[in-house]
DNA sequence: CCACCTCCGTTTTTT
DNA sequence: ACGGAGGTGG
C-alpha cells in the first residue's frame, strides 16, 4: 500500500505527506502534477480521512473521471466513489440543485448554456429599442459575464458609479438595466448561466451561514487543480469553504495561465500566500514528459514574460531531435505537408495516429488540416469547435427535453414552439410574451390557460397552441416512469423532427438525421453507465445536467486511434509524442486582437509555452507565406514566438528554394500528387483570379515576392543584405543599427544596437527589417 | 405565416 | 465563405 510513495521523486512526495494545512504546489509543465494529486488524495485516506469529506476540484470531468479510476486502483472502488470531484461547475450545479429553493429556484432549473444567454440579450435590446449596432449583444454578454465573474450582482452595479460611468463611456449606458432585465428574465425562466452556477453559490455560502457551515465541515480537505485558470468568483468560493479547517492544496502553474480572457485571475496563484497563515510552498520542477531540447526551449520563451513565479524546469531525459520550423506557401500546403509529415513518421517510426497532435490558435484553423489528413486516409478527430451539442438538429431534441423538464426555459420553448413548423408564428408568440409579462407567469402557463385569459388569438391557432403543451405534457408524463433515453426516443418520433429533415432529403438533412440517432445512443450508453451507479438512475434530469456542463474533452476515446486535432487551449494537460504547431504568424498566433497590452501578449506567450510543452519527442512549427482568412488570401509573417525560441534548439527548414522541402521519400514534396504545372498554367483573366482554392500565377508570383524576370540570381528569399553600420528599421524594435554580422546563406543573423530594447540578434531571413542607409 | 433575400459577423480562446 | 438573424413580400 506504501509502495505508491516509491513511485515519487523527492519533491513531489512532500506534499503528498503534508496531510493538514495551506499549501500551494508550483507545478512545471509534465512534472508530474497529476500523480501528485492522485497519491495526495489516496494518501488522505489512508490516513483515515473519509472520502465524503475531500473535495477536488479539477479543469474537465474527464481529469476527475480519470483521477478517481486511478485512486479506486490504490485505495478500492466503493472507497473512491464516494469522493466529491468535478469541475468548479458540475460540483457546485449539484450543490445549487440541493439548496436550490434557498435561492427561489426550483431544484430541475435549466442551465443556459452561451447562446441561450446571448438570445435573451438579444431579445431584450430589441424590446428595449436600442441600436443593435452600439449594443452588440456578443459585448453585452461579455460585460454581463465579467460582472458575474467578479461579483458584481445587478444592486452592486447600480451602487458603483465607476461602472455606470465606464459603461456610459463606451456608449451603453443603460447596460444595468440590459444587465437587470436579464437577470429577471433567466430567473423566471428558472434557469442559471454558467456564471451564475458559481455566483449563485457564492451567494448560498454568504447569504446562509448555517449552509456555509454544512459544507465548511463536509468539505474539510480541498484540492483544486489548474488553480491558475480560476477566477475571482472561484477563489471566493474556495476561500469560504476552506475557511474553517484550512486544509486547502492548490496546485497549478502560473506559466501556463492562458484563461484571462474569461476571468481567470493569474493573481489568485501568485498571491495564494498572503490568502492564509502558514502557507507550504512545494515546486515540482523536474520534468519527465519531453525532451531537454523541447524543455528548454519552452524554458527561453517564457523567460520573455516578466509577471511568473520564479522556478526552474529541467529535466533529466536526452537532447532529443530538435523542433523543426517549417514555412509553407499556403495553408492548404501547410495542411498537405503536416498530413505527409505524419505518414511519413508513422511509416519510419512505427506509431499510432493517436502519438500525434495537431494544435492551432483558431478553431477555423482546423479545415485545411483536415482537407489534408482526410485525402491521405489519415483518421482524426477535432476536439471542441462546434461541438456535437451545439448543433442545430441536436439542440433542437435538447430543447424539447429541457422543456419536459422545465416548461418555464423560455428560451428552449421558443426554439421548438413552431419546430417542426405547426403554425405558431411571431405575431402568435408575441401576444403570448405580452400576457405572460402581464400576469408574471411563464408562456407556458399562458397557454395552459388560453380559456381565461381572452387574448386575440384565433380558435385555429389556440387548437395548435393546446396541442403542444399536450405534447409536452404527455412527455412529461412518460418521464415519470421512463428513464432518459425512453424519453427521447419518443420526443423524436412523435415531434416529427426526424420526419422534418426526411422530408427535405439534402445530404445535410440525411446528415442531422444521423446525428440525431447519435444523439439516442449517447444517451442510451449515458441511461446505461448511471444505472450502474449507486446513486443515480439515467433519469432525464441525470442527462441533462450532464449535457449542460459537458466539454468536448470529456468523450471517452480511448479506444480509436485518431490524430488528435484541437486549440492549443483545449490541449491543456495532455501529452503527445509528437506535436505540430500550425499557423505560427504573425496576427494569428499572438492574436491580432491580443497584441495591444503587455498582459494579453505575455498570456499568449504563455499559450505556446503550452502549446510547446505538449511535445514529448518532437515539435514541429509551422507557418504560411499566405493563408486564407476571411474567404480571402492575405500575407502572413512569421510569428516573433519563432524568434523567441533560442537558435540552438530549432532545425530551420525554411526552404532555399520554395520547393525544395525536406525531401519526403516516395513522393512529391507534399507526398501527393500536387500537380504544380497545373497551378502554372492557370493564368488568371484579366487579373480577377479564379475561383478556387489554389492561388493564381499572378498570385503565386506575388507571395513569393518573385521578379517576373527569368534571369534573376537565384538567392535565398527573404533574405536581406545588410553591411555592417547601416541603419535600420525593425517591425517592432524600432530604429537601430547595424554592429556585426555572422554567418552564411540560411543562417545569417545580424547583431543590431536598437535604440529601444537595447541589442539584438536578429536571424535576417525574418524579413522585418527595413535598411534606412 | 412562410419563403426568400440581404446583411452581418465570423476567425481568440470555453465552463 | 458561410451560416444565422432579421426583414420583406407574397
Amino acid at each position: 500500500m506504501e509502495s505508491y510513495l516509491a513511485e515519487l521523486n523527492d519533491a513531489q512526495r512532500a506534499p503528498v505527506l503534508q496531510k493538514d494545512g495551506p499549501m500551494i504546489v508550483i507545478a512545471g509543465a509534465g512534472s508530474g502534477k497529476t500523480r501528485v494529486l492522485t497519491f495526495r488524495i489516496a494518501y488522505l485516506m489512508e490516513q483515515g480521512v473519509d472520502p465524503f469529506n475531500i473535495l477536488s476540484l479539477t479543469f474537465t470531468n474527464k481529469a476527475a473521471r480519470e483521477m478517481k479510476q486511478r485512486i479506486a486502483k490504490i485505495v478500492g472502488n466503493s472507497e473512491a466513489k464516494n469522493l466529491w470531484m468535478g469541475t468548479f461547475h458540475s460540483v457546485f450545479a449539484k450543490i445549487l440543485r440541493f439548496e436550490a429553493d434557498k435561492l427561489g429556484y426550483p431544484s430541475n432549473f435549466t442551465i443556459y448554456d452561451t447562446q441561450d444567454s446571448q438570445s435573451v440579450i438579444r431579445a431584450i435590446i430589441k424590446d428595449f429599442r436600442l441600436d443593435k449596432d452600439v449594443y452588440k449583444y456578443k459585448q453585452v454578454y461579455s460585460r454581463i459575464s465579467s460582472y458575474k465573474n467578479s461579483l458584481i450582482t445587478v444592486k452592486a452595479y447600480f451602487q458603483n458609479p465607476e461602472l455606470q460611468e465606464a459603461d456610459a463611456m463606451s456608449k451603453k449606458p443603460r447596460l444595468g438595466e440590459i444587465y437587470k432585465e436579464y437577470v429577471e428574465r433567466c430567473f423566471k425562466a428558472g434557469a442559471m448561466d454558467f456564471d451564475d452556477l458559481l455566483l449563485k453559490t457564492n451567494e448560498l455560502l454568504n447569504r446562509f451561514p448555517d449552509v456555509l457551515q454544512k459544507y465548511q465541515n463536509r468539505f474539510r480537505y480541498i484540492l483544486v487543480d489548474e488553480y491558475q485558470d480560476t477566477n475571482h468568483s472561484q477563489y471566493l468560493i474556495v476561500r469560504a469553504l476552506s475557511d474553517k479547517f484550512q486544509n486547502i492544496c492548490v496546485v497549478g502553474d502560473d506559466a501556463q495561465s492562458i484563461y484571462a480572457f474569461r476571468g481567470a485571475n493569474i493573481n489568485n496563484i501568485l498571491n495564494f500566500q498572503k490568502d492564509y497563515e502558514d502557507v507550504q510552498m512545494y515546486r515540482l520542477e523536474q520534468n519527465y514528459r519531453s525532451t531537454r531540447n523541447i524543455v528548454n526551449a519552452a524554458n527561453s520563451i517564457i523567460d520573455k514574460n516578466k509577471t511568473k513565479l520564479e522556478k526552474v524546469v529541467w529535466t533529466a531525459n536526452d537532447d532529443g531531435p530538435k523542433i523543426i520550423v517549417n514555412r509553407l506557401l499556403t495553408d492548404g500546403e501547410e495542411g498537405r505537408y503536416v498530413a505527409s509529415s505524419i505518414f511519413e513518421n508513422k511509416m519510419q517510426n512505427q506509431l499510432n495516429n493517436g502519438d500525434f497532435a495537431i494544435l492551432y490558435r483558431t478553431n477555423a484553423q482546423s479545415r485545411a488540416m483536415e482537407d489534408a489528413l482526410r485525402k491521405k486516409d489519415i483518421p482524426y478527430r477535432i476536439y471542441g469547435g462546434l461541438s456535437f451539442y451545439q448543433r442545430k438538429e441536436i439542440k433542437d431534441v435538447l430543447a424539447y427535453l429541457r422543456l419536459i423538464l422545465n416548461p418555464k426555459d423560455e428560451e428552449a420553448l421558443k426554439r421548438v414552439i413552431n419546430y417542426p413548423a405547426r403554425g405558431i408564428g411571431a405575431t402568435t408568440l408575441d401576444r403570448l410574451s405580452i400576457a405572460a409579462n402581464e400576469h408574471g407567469r411563464s408562456i407556458f402557463e399562458v397557454i395552459e390557460n388560453l380559456n381565461n385569459l381572452n387574448l386575440s388569438i384565433n380558435r385555429g391557432t389556440q387548437t395548435k397552441l393546446e396541442n403542444f403543451v399536450n405534447m409536452i405534457k404527455s412527455f412529461a408524463i412518460l418521464n415519470q416512469t421512463s428513464d432518459a433515453f425512453q424519453v427521447a426516443e419518443t420526443v423524436t418520433r412523435k415531434t416529427g423532427l426526424v420526419q422534418e429533415l426526411k422530408k427535405d432529403g439534402t445530404p445535410e438533412g440525411i446528415a442531422r438525421i444521423e446525428n440525431i440517432e447519435e444523439l439516442l445512443n449517447g444517451i442510451r450508453d449515458f441511461v446505461e453507465g448511471q444505472k450502474e451507479l449507486a446513486d443515480a438512475t439515467g433519469s432525464l434530469s441525470e442527462f441533462l445536467e450532464d449535457v449542460a456542463l459537458a466539454t468536448d474533452m470529456d468523450k471517452d476515446t480511448s479506444d480509436e486511434d485518431r490524430v488528435a486535432l484541437m486549440t492549443i487551449h483545449l490541449a491543456k494537460g495532455l501529452e503527445f509524442p509528437y506535436v505540430y504547431i500550425v499557423g505560427m504568424e504573425e496576427d494569428l498566433f499572438p492574436s491580432a486582437m491580443s497584441m495591444n497590452t503587455r498582459s494579453e501578449l505575455e498570456e499568449e506567450r504563455r499559450l505556446f509555452y503550452v502549446a510547446l510543452t505538449r511535445a514529448e519527442t518532437q515539435a514541429y512549427l509551422t507557418y504560411t507565406q499566405s493563408r486564407y482568412r476571411w474567404g480571402k488570401l492575405v500575407d502572413a509573417e512569421p510569428s516573433r514566438f519563432i524568434e523567441e525560441i533560442d537558435d540552438q534548439y530549432l532545425d530551420m527548414m525554411v526552404p532555399q528554394d520554395d520547393y525544395k522541402y525536406k525531401p519526403l521519400i516516395n513522393t512529391d514534396i507534399f507526398g501527393d500528387e500536387v500537380d504544380k504545372s497545373k497551378l502554372r498554367q492557370q493564368k488568371p483573366a484579366n487579373g480577377t483570379p479564379p475561383p478556387s482554392h489554389k492561388p493564381s500565377d499572378e498570385q503565386l508570383r506575388k507571395l513569393r515576392k518573385l521578379k517576373p524576370a527569368a534571369n534573376e540570381p537565384a538567392k535565398a528569399r527573404n533574405t536581406i543584405e545588410l553591411s555592417q553600420g547601416d541603419e535600420v528599421e525593425h517591425m517592432r524594435f524600432g530604429k537601430g543599427k547595424v554592429l556585426s554580422l555572422e554567418g552564411v546563406g540560411q543562417d545569417r543573423k545580424a547583431e543590431i544596437d536598437f535604440q529601444q530594447g537595447g541589442i539584438k540578434k536578429l536571424l535576417l531571413r525574418f524579413a522585418k527589417l527595413k535598411v534606412l542607409s
